[in-house]
DNA sequence: ACTATACAGAATATATAGAAGATGTATAGT
DNA sequence: ACTATACATCTTCTATATATTCTGTATAGT
C-alpha cells in the first residue's frame, strides 16, 4: 500500500492508473477495488497512513528521553520532512501539495499534530517552561523547516541547515 | 518599466505579449523594441531592476541605526519577502521561480546580496560578535522568512510570525 | 478474499488543419 | 527618440474527429 503512495508521487495523481498501481501491489485491479471504493479513497487512504505513519515514528523518538532535546528534533524534523526532499522523494509531497481537494482535511491536521507534538517537547524543557517562548520557537522552527525544505538540494543538506536551525533557537 | 513586471507578474511570461506591455507602458511597440533588444531582455532587466531597487532599500533601512535591530530586520524582511505576499502581489515571487533559466544568475546572486546584508547587521551587533553565530542566526533567519512566505495568506501574517521569529532568534 | 475477464460510459490522448497571435525587423514619418 | 504601419516567420490557439485509456461495476470462478 505504500507502493500505491509510491506510484502516486512517481507520475501525480491523474497520470496514474489503478492497473499501475495494482501491478506494483502485486494484485489485481478489481483486487483494488475490493479494497478500496474509488481511487480516490485509495489516495486519501494511503497519504493518511503515511502521515500517520509518520507521526507516530515522531512520537516515539520525542518520546525517547534518553536522547537530547536537539538530537531528537532533529531526528523528528528528519522523519517529518527531510525524508522528503531530494530528487525521488520530493514528488510525495508535490503530489499531496498539489492535490489538496482529493485530501480533505488531513492536510491540515496532520502539520498541526506535528505542531503540538514539537511544542510539547519543547516546552517540557527544563528552564524554558514559559509556554509563549516555547510556541514562538516551535513555529519558528517549524517556519525554518519549510523554508530549508525549499532551499535544500538533498536530505544531507537539510539535515545541516536544520541541525543549524534547531540548536540556534534552543539557545 | 516597473509596470512591465506587474504585467508579467499577471500573466506569466509566455501568456504576456509585448502589446500588452507597451499599452501598460504607454508607447508603441516597436518603441519597446528601441529600448529592449528582446522580449527576453526585458524580463531580465525588469526583475533585475526591481530587485536592485528592493536590495536598495534594504541596505538603506539596515544603515539607518537609530532604529534597533529588530526593527530594521523586520522592515528588510517585509521589503524583500512580505511585499510580495498577497494574492497579486505573489505573482512577481512567482513569475520569477518560474522562469529562471530566462534570467540567469540573478536570481542566485540577489539573494546571496540580501544575506550578506542581514548578516552584516547581525555581525555588527555588541554583544554578538562571533561570526559563527551570526551566520547561523542569519541563514536560519532568512529559512524562517521563505517558510513563513509559503505558510502566510496575506502580509500582515506574514510579518507577524516574522516578528516572533526575529525576537526568538536575537533572543 | 480474492483473480480473470468483460463491459459501459467517461475522460483523455493523438492527429490534423486552419485561424489567430506573437516576435522581431523594416520603413517612412515627425 | 520615438510612432504608425506593415511584414515574414514562427509558435500557439481552436476545432474536429478518431483512437486509446481509464474508472467503476458485474460476473463467473477458485
Amino acid at each position: 500500500m505504500a507502493s500505491a503512495l509510491i506510484t502516486f508521487a512517481r507520475f501525480g495523481y491523474h497520470k496514474t492508473s489503478m492497473e499501475q498501481i495494482a501491478k506494483a501491489a502485486h494484485i489485481s485491479r478489481p483486487g483494488l477495488y475490493f479494497l478500496f471504493a474509488s481511487k480516490e479513497e485509495l489516495f486519501r487512504d494511503a497519504v493518511t497512513q503515511s502521515l500517520e505513519e509518520d507521526l507516530n515514528e515522531v512520537e516515539r523518538i520525542l518520546g525517547a528521553k534518553d536522547r537530547a532535546l536537539p538530537e531528537r528534533l532533529l531526528a523528528s524534523f528528519d522523519c517529518w520532512a527531510g525524508r522528503y526532499v531530494g530528487p525521488l522523494a520530493q514528488d510525495i509531497t508535490r503530489v499531496i501539495d498539489d492535490n489538496p481537494a482529493l485530501l480533505g482535511d488531513v492536510v491540515d491536521t496532520a502539520p498541526r499534530r506535528f505542531a503540538d507534538l514539537v511544542f510539547s517537547s519543547i516546552a517540557a524543557r527544563a528552564g524554558r517552561s514559559e509556554r509563549e517562548a516555547a510556541a514562538a520557537i516551535t513555529q519558528t522552527m517549524i517556519s525554518a523547516s519549510i523554508g530549508i525544505k525549499h532551499q535544500a538540494d538533498d536530505r544531507a543538506a537539510y539535515l545541516e541547515r536544520m541541525k543549524v536551525a534547531i540548536e540556534v533557537l534552543l539557545e
